[in-house]
DNA sequence: CGTTTTTTACCGCTATGACGGTAAAAAACG
DNA sequence: CGTTTTTTACCGTCATAGCGGTAAAAAACG
């Protein structure tokens, strides 16, 4: 089960981030304090925020275990080139 | 191909955007006005700033068709939660 | 190879994202 | 239900992300 954000849902980030804080049993501070983030972020981001940074949603992220993911059609072509030696 | 963005490899995201900007044969410059963001996050971006706003990275990856997922083990309950109505 | 054109690297400035503090609201008791 | 405890909502402040301008470097000519 993976979860396309794209530009015009970018708020359903908050809404995954909520339901999976709500399903630990975190309040917004308990969140904040495993992740090594403010709470207000928290508060920010479930209310639809766009202007959060990645590093502060990766800590979130990581924190409920969620994973990223990028995806294109020529990611197979940068994958082999990064193989590349000499 | 799906590549996986962790909190320590979030510099690869730098590497993603300029080999597909060198693939789509643009400058910087010429990839700032398609996404309608500075060049300088570009740049910045290029060189490995975990500090980026999350709308500025879409904005880029949209342009370069670029797709994000979020991946967890409990969003299928999040995703028929969704779907409930009354 | 000297000249022109394009691209990249880096600067200072300004708008604003992240923060802790606190009031308001909601939940959990006896 | 009145009181205590927990959670959420919303401020004011400060550090900094994103911006355009420009110098430096690289590429593309004749």
């Amino acid at each position: 089960m993976a979860i396309p954000i794209t530009m015009e849902n970018i708020s359903e980030i908050g809404k995954i981030v909520r339901f999976h804080r709500n399903a630990a049993g975190l309040s917004r501070i308990d969140l904040a304090d495993i992740a090594g983030v403010g709470k207000t972020v928290i508060y920010d981001i479930e209310h639809g925020k766009r202007t959060v940074q990645l590093n502060t949603l990766f800590h979130l992220l990581s924190a409920l275990n969620i994973r990223i993911s990028f995806e294109g059609p020529i990611m197979h072509q940068y994958e082999s080139q990064k193989d590349e030696k000499d």
